[in-house]
DNA sequence: CCCTGATTCGC
DNA sequence: GCGAATCAGG
């Protein structure tokens, strides 16, 4: 594949949408996201502010004349922090009255001892979870447990994962609660 | 481990 | 010019 005016131009495009280069790749068809981020440079079309430490060459780089200074079109991000404090109802869905003859359940910790917050993320990307079995989790699946495993509404969380942990954001969020905050934290 | 972009350098 | 390999940050 060659980067004709078409694909260049869908580069561009995407690019400025903020498009990761693999997805760009992906899009493409026919080049790896190395073959995007190349031709991106080749372009000139390449800050895209990163957490780089900037290779600094000292004050050595001309300022050059920016003919175009790019909107940055940040719309912002309000990020309404509703903090719902709705006495968390704890998400297990109606015990089975009989307690199955078995082992202490999973870590499903009882709601009274983590972060509202944590909670009602968790509750909340349990209606999205895929509600994994046992053999279709992978290294990249949330092992989030989730209701009584002796019956049958039993499953994994199964949302990819945050890296290198073995839950999802909001699970790892209940998961790996600092022992400070859970200690005193009435306030 | 996975993902990102940045750079280098042989082709 | 191209892009795999490699580097570096998250």
């Amino acid at each position: 594949m060659s980067w004709t005016d078409e694909r260049v131009e869908l580069l561009k495009k995407m690019w400025g949408e903020g498009q990761s280069a693999s997805q760009i790749a992906k899009e493409l068809g026919g080049v790896t996201r190395n073959a995007v981020i190349g031709k991106v440079h080749r372009l000139g079309l390449s800050n895209r502010a990163t957490t780089s430490t900037k290779t600094e060459t000292k004050a050595k780089a001309a300022p050059k004349a920016d003919t175009k200074p790019k909107p940055t079109p940040k719309p912002a991000e309000p990020a309404a922090k509703a903090a719902p404090e709705p006495a968390a109802p704890k998400p297990l869905p109606a015990r089975k009255q009989i307690i199955p003859a078995g082992q202490p359940l999973p870590p499903q910790p009882s709601a009274n001892e983590i972060s509202p917050e944590a909670l009602a993320k968790v509750s909340a990307i349990e209606k999205k979870a895929k509600r994994l079995t046992l053999m279709e989790l992978t290294e990249r699946t949330c092992k989030w447990p989730v209701g009584d495993p002796a019956t049958d509404d039993f499953w994994f969380c199964g949302l990819t994962v945050q890296q290198g942990k073995p839950y999802c954001e909001a699970h790892v969020g209940v998961a790996f609660q600092p022992m400070s905050s859970r200690r005193d934290r009435r306030r």
